[in-house]
DNA sequence: ATTTATACTGTACATATGTTCAATAAAATT
DNA sequence: AATTTTATTGAACATATGTACAGTATAAAT
C-alpha cells in the first residue's frame, strides 16, 4: 500500500469526508463500516484494505489534532524545572485555546462510550509536552508519576469543562487553572 | 423483569461466571455475545433480555467495585504509619490499597481499547469521595473544577502505576503520592 | 395442587462484520 | 505509448448482531 498513490489519496479523502458528514448526525460508535462506505461511495473491501474499524479513521483526525497540540502546548511549564505559580501567566496557557479550537472533536473523545485510545493519545501528548526540555534528574523515581499526575490533572479540568458544555470562555479557564494552582489543599 | 426471580438470578450468575472465565483467556473487547452465551449455556435471546452488550456485564462487576471504593472511604483508617497524617488526609491514600485489591479489573478498565464508561465511573466515584470530605463553600465557581482536577490527578498516578504493571507496593504509592503533594503545594 | 405469570428457548430474518479472491480499472513506470 | 504494478471492485462465504415471536419450562401466587 503506497500512501502516495493517487487512488489511495482519493479513497482516504473520501472516507474522511464521509465520516465528518456522518458525525454531524450520529455519534461515532453508531457509525457502521457499511454506512461509511456507502456515504464515501467506495467498496467495503477497500475500507478494510486501509482500516480495521471506523474508529481508525477518527484516530487519524485526532493524530493531526495532537500535532497541533504539540505546537501550542502549555507554556508555563516550559522553562521551569518545577511549577512556579509566581511566574504563571494566564495568557500563556495555550491548552484551553487548543481544546476550544477542536471542541467538536473533543466532545467525541471525552464522551461516555468511546474507546479509551483517544484519551490516552491526549494524555500522552500532554504528558510528553510537560517532559520536554524540563530537567527533572533530581526528582528520582517519582518523576514519571509527577508527569502523569500533572498531565491528568489538566485533563480533569478539561473533563469538567466538557461537562459544562464548554460554556466558560478560554480566558475563564486560564484564570481558573491559575487559581487552582495557587490553592492550598 | 423481576431481579428476585430465581431464574433471573441463576441466569445472571451463569453469565457472570462465564465472563470471568473468558476474561482469563482474552481481552474484554474480543469477547462476543455468542461466545459468552455458549460458555454460560444460555440462549442468546436470554442475554439480550438482560443486557445490550458484553460490556454491560463487566459494568455490573465494576459497579460493585465502585461500591467497595465508596466503603473504603467510610471505614475507619487502620493502615501502616508510613504516612505523616498531619500533612495529608489519610482517607485519600486508601485508594491505592483498593486498586491493588482489584488489580485484575483495573487492568481492563485502564487498557487502551476499552469503553471510556468505566473510566468515568472511577472518576465520578473518586470525585464524589473528595466532595464529601471537603468543606468548600467558600471556593465559589472554582469548586467543581478543583474536584475534577484533584480526582483526575489521582487517576494519573493510577495510570502510571498500571503502566508499571503495578510493580510498586501500595506503601510505595502512598509515600509517592505524599511526595508529589509536598512538592506541589 | 392448581392457576397464573413470565423467564427462557428455539427459530427465523434482516443486517453487519471480517475475510478471500479473481477480475478490473487506474495509477506508476518504462 | 506500451507495459507493469497494484488499488479497487464485486461477489461469495462464514460468522456475529439485533430483533421478533410463538412455544415451553419454571418460578411465583392463589
Amino acid at each position: 500500500m503506497n500512501k502516495n498513490d493517487l487512488r489511495v489519496i482519493k479513497t482516504k479523502q473520501g472516507i474522511h469526508q464521509a465520516l465528518l458528514k456522518l458525525l454531524k448526525n450520529k455519534p461515532l460508535t453508531h457509525i457502521k463500516v457499511t454506512e461509511l462506505c456507502k456515504e464515501a461511495k467506495i467498496n467495503r473491501g477497500t475500507f478494510y484494505f486501509h482500516y480495521e474499524e471506523v474508529g481508525d479513521v477518527f484516530k487519524q483526525f485526532f493524530e493531526e489534532i495532537m500535532l497541533d497540540l504539540k505546537d501550542s502546548y502549555n507554556e508555563p511549564y516550559r522553562h521551569h524545572n518545577t511549577i512556579d505559580i509566581h511566574t504563571l501567566d494566564p495568557k500563556t496557557v495555550r491548552i484551553f485555546h487548543h481544546i476550544k479550537k477542536y471542541e467538536d472533536f473533543y466532545k467525541i473523545v471525552l464522551s461516555q462510550d468511546v474507546s479509551t485510545q483517544y484519551y490516552y493519545m491526549l494524555f500522552d501528548e500532554i504528558r510528553s509536552n510537560f517532559m520536554t526540555d524540563k530537567n527533572t534528574s533530581s526528582l528520582g523515581d517519582i518523576t514519571p508519576y509527577f508527569f502523569s499526575y500533572t498531565a491528568n490533572a489538566i485533563i480533569g479540568l478539561i473533563i469538567e469543562w466538557y461537562r459544562h458544555d464548554f460554556r466558560e470562555s478560554v480566558d475563564d479557564m486560564n484564570e481558573l487553572f491559575v487559581g487552582i494552582m495557587k490553592m492550598k489543599m
